[in-house]
DNA sequence: GTCTATACACTGATAGAC
DNA sequence: GTCTATCAGTGTATAGAC
């Protein structure tokens, strides 16, 4: 959540870091080349430096760069929590509550339409092969072989994604002290064994 | 989603509605007057017209309206679609869909900062109250008394928000041709029954 | 790598005519 | 109710010094 810029980081890694924390935080729309080089303790023409292209293309690097780091991280998560399909959706809601919100949502509705047809075209596609492919992967893998929910795996990956970013983009005084990461179990729970039949949480 | 505006209507209200269409698409940073102003085939100016507060006074009264519009809508949904959880579900879901997006999230995250402290006060409080707290109740209503999830109404409402309303900003080529209702029952009746026991929908 | 200075377009907003 | 005209402020971007 508060990304902490540490000292020892190329002067890139510093800029794209901090460009990420803000776009992440309020949409492309919301942020200028100032808050970002104000954040730096640099001036705003500086930025063009590093991103020449100025802010689109900033933008668009931050992005890729993100959602890269996620495709990974999703991936590795799923992976090494096992063969429980319980386990692996508790591994990639950990993943992606421990990096800043991607906020799929508002990134297709809000922020790609703001930059060229072009680029949107392409973070697009790498938005769902990084956040959308390896969820699918898990459902369908996960799933019973006759479950009719396995010809849907692609939606259900949508839905869990919508319902961990609506987590982590929950305010503080709605958790009561909770963490999130319990927030999210729960509802993974719910949602393997139907809302009614829920009874706690199963180790597997 | 086609926000068609009537030819019989206020004056008042074609520009409001014009306003939440675009808000609703965009979010506030990326709307502007001059965007709502081409949309009604008026000037830039005019607006102030209708709303002598400017940009933000337009945002606020649009959302309120929205919110209220929604408070009333879903409440109708859930409360004539009788007394079985699924139906109500159903419902609720087909209201949201009905409707320009809410996108609560990018409301929260992105939008609100961008208003006064106050206005985005008052904004959080309706839309806690037109969007989470009928669905609440429904949840608490309609799960079973020894139901552990009974006392985490509140996170199901947002989690079952943040599911329809992803189902809502889909782009077109997600679907095949599927209507979104059809997704959004899916999911709900996945998430009712279990995602590996639900075998097909059930009436009630 | 970062700065100052500046150009230039866009945005929100006000004043006043019709 | 809508217009024209106008302005101050802000935002992106470029040029060139250090």
């Amino acid at each position: 959540m508060n990304t902490v810029v540490e000292p020892a980081m190329s002067p890139r890694d510093r800029v794209l870091q901090t460009a990420e924390h803000l776009f992440s935080e309020r949409g492309y729309a919301a942020v200028t080349l100032r808050d970002i080089a104000d954040a730096l303790g640099i001036k705003q023409a500086s930025l063009y430096y590093h991103a020449p292209g100025g802010k689109e293309e900033l933008f668009v690097q931050v992005t890729e760069r993100g959602l890269e780091r996620h495709r990974v991280g999703l991936d590795n998560a799923i992976n090494e929590a096992g063969d429980g399909l319980r386990a692996q959706l508790y591994a990639a809601a950990g993943w992606l509550l421990s990096q800043p919100s991607i906020n799929y949502g508002r990134m297709l509705q809000s922020d790609m339409p703001a930059i060229s047809a072009h680029e949107a075209e392409r973070l697009r596609v790498s938005a769902f092969t990084a956040l959308i492919a390896p969820l699918q992967r898990a459902f369908d893998e996960g799933l019973a072989d006759d479950s009719p929910a396995k010809a849907k795996a692609v939606h259900l990956a949508g839905a869990f994604l919508s319902v961990i970013e609506g987590v982590h983009n929950l305010p503080e005084h709605f958790l009561n002290g909770e963490p999130k990461a319990a927030m999210a179990r729960f509802l993974i729970d719910t949602w393997l064994e139907g809302i009614n039949h829920h009874s706690k949480t199963i180790q597997d």
